[in-house]
DNA sequence: TTCTCGATTACCT
DNA sequence: GGTAATCGAGAAT
């Protein structure tokens, strides 16, 4: 890529959770200077026993109830960060997990954060997605723009696959898990008797 | 105040 | 394949 793509707007995030979580998939994200493609998301939705946002706002999840747009980064056992970013319908809760992106920009600084060769190892997987790009907490409840992060419409839009969602024990019958098809650098791939 | 467990990852067998 | 690491949020007491 020669050129930086063309930010997506608010209007973006301005749908649910699920549509986001699509199309999202083959956008390009930014930090710093770090980046790449977008080639996984998971959709968490108001109303979603799977989602932190279902026993309603606490203060971890507060961000989660921002408007669309908004960042919202916790932590996980207790060591990594995850990555998510709010859609509407805005003060219910729905959100959208960065699950992993195809990186491409930044690969050097992102090599020596994460401390491994293989590239397709740099951001596959919501905790190695943060630590390649250093996104922590401080960006919890920052717009996107605030928080430095960059993302951009695609040029073009890669056939995607949908499965259950990874790591969860509530709603494991939705499948807003959507990955760009074929793509290695997913975290895992969607077994084909699962796929939606 | 204490206890339990998690939208994970890396390392070990 | 199994499991330790590690700590904060939320539930339980």
């Amino acid at each position: 890529m020669n050129r930086r793509a063309r930010a997506v707007g608010r209007a973006f995030f301005d749908r649910p959770p699920e549509v986001v979580a699509e199309d999202i998939i083959g956008c390009t994200l930014f930090v710093g200077g770090c980046g790449g493609i977008v080639v996984e998301a998971e959709a968490y939705g108001q109303r979603d026993p799977a989602s932190h946002s279902f026993r309603g706002e606490t203060r971890r999840c507060r961000s989660m109830f921002g408007p669309p747009g908004t960042v919202y980064v916790y932590l996980i056992h207790g060591r990594h960060w995850c990555l998510n970013l709010v859609t509407e319908p805005e003060g219910t809760g729905a959100a959208v997990l960065i699950r992993a992106i195809e990186p491409t920009h930044g690969l050097a600084a992102m090599h020596e954060r994460r401390g491994v060769e293989d590239e397709r190892l740099l951001c596959a997987g919501p905790g190695r997605l943060t630590q390649a790009l250093a996104i922590t907490g401080a960006l919890d409840g920052l717009t996107l723009s605030r928080a430095g992060l960059h993302v951009g419409a695609p040029r073009e839009r890669p056939p995607v696959a949908r499965g259950p969602r990874i790591g969860i024990s509530a709603a494991t019958d939705l499948p807003w898990r959507i990955v760009a098809q074929g793509s290695r650098f997913v975290s895992r791939p969607i077994p084909r008797s699962m796929a939606a």
